[in-house]
DNA sequence: TTTTTTTATGACAGAGTTGTGACGTTTGCA
DNA sequence: TGCAAACGTCACAACTCTGTCATAAAAAAA
């Protein structure tokens, strides 16, 4: 599970740091920008995964952004939040002229706009993503949280399941331990390079008679069985 | 399957024409009308699926056309989403006891009044079709607001029976407490993810032997025995 | 072989999660 | 108005999970 990209684009400081700060916290890679112009141009290059704009802006203002957007072939689908001053005339502006996802009126309570940028995501996430996972006698359901070794199921913890479905979603390919604790732990995590062999030692206990499924591949890292 | 008609009774034409257009875009086919009598007779006439109908009209005002909708025999099941202007003082239990569903206080998000619309229609559709729900001995009848164990029936508060349906419309998915936020309290909810737990806990005692069928995934979320 | 490097394992403590009881507030109703 | 039910919040304890480390084992290199 690769971070997602949000972009902002908000001219004003306050507003765009307050998002910034919630954002990353709540584990997104940030681009942000605080002129139309520029916005755009990063929303074509980048190609985020979800775009908040603010409809009052320097430089081109958000409609036209929106326009814009709608009219690249990469960035068409692309879904937006627009963010409003209470009283700049919403309704019919996001409404009649334009695709915006969603938009919210400040002040906005965060909460409710991770709420919404995280609903959005899932949608367009489930839309691309499968349903289970299986190869060699192990299947993964990542909805139902459920694994089983040739039809009887086994407990994973919410750590290792992560884990075990990476490893299956790239099977035959060798994951580093970097790589694993960047897609499993996240970019965040500072951590030791041991606790991937911890974790492979669990998932090995627990899959028992299949534990020669996780290959270990000698200066290099993990590879799931092709 | 035909398209779903949905009659928009509001007197507002910038309100109106925003409904009109995204709903429109949503696939569904659109009457529309700014006043109330005249409303009332095209829903008599044309059987919407779905009526989005303002408090305050001229004509005939939005309560009223509720209780004659409720009256008729072919409109009386018809769902209804009341739509109001803050500080009108609408209260929920006359709305709701008048027969409207559900309603959204404007300004509204547009997206999240789809949902809404998505959410009633599926549901009565599910009414019509089959109507009650049942699993591993567990039957709901989300048209009666009724829950049973076993055929022996149990009493639910009405925060209950909506998490309990939620998990059963998901039973064998993995629900994650925002996820029940979400769906179960709503978008705008600030609450405490800790309410889930709580509300599991009762749920739990109220469901005795059954209480298993609703299974914690540490770290995760909660699920429905599949 | 011996040495060095890499990985596996066992133990452990602290961090995090959940269940539970209790409490205060709100809401509906008598 | 007062009461009871429903609901959200909180504190706390029990429990699980997870990262880290020391050490053993294994593999590779010398």
């Amino acid at each position: 599970m690769t971070k997602q990209t949000i972009l902002i684009i908000e001219d004003e400081k306050d507003i765009r740091e307050l998002l910034v700060y919630n954002l990353r916290k709540d584990g997104y890679a940030i681009l942000d920008s605080g002129d139309g112009k520029e916005g755009l141009d990063m929303a074509r290059s980048k190609l985020p995964d979800l775009i908040l704009l603010d409809l009052m802006l320097p430089g081109l203002d958000g409609l036209s952004v929106c326009r814009e957007l709608e009219r690249g072939a990469n960035t068409a689908s692309i879904p937006v939040i627009m963010l409003t001053a209470k009283g700049e005339e919403m309704d019919r502006v996001v409404g009649l002229e334009l695709g915006a996802d969603d938009y919210m009126v400040k002040p906005f309570s965060v909460r409710e706009l991770l709420l919404r940028i995280r609903n959005i995501l899932k949608r367009h996430v489930q839309a691309a993503a499968g349903g289970s996972l299986s190869r060699h006698g192990l299947s993964l359901d990542p909805g139902a949280h459920k694994a089983a070794v040739e039809g009887v199921s086994i407990d994973l913890t919410a750590t290792e399941f992560r884990l075990l479905e990476n490893m299956l979603r790239h099977a035959g390919q060798v994951r580093s331990r970097e790589q694993l604790l960047d897609d499993v732990w996240g970019y965040h995590f500072e951590g030791y390079a041991r606790t991937v062999d911890t974790h492979m030692r669990r998932l090995r206990a627990k899959l028992g008679a299949a534990a020669d499924l996780l290959e270990t591949v000698r200066g290099v890292g993990y590879r799931f069985k092709d």
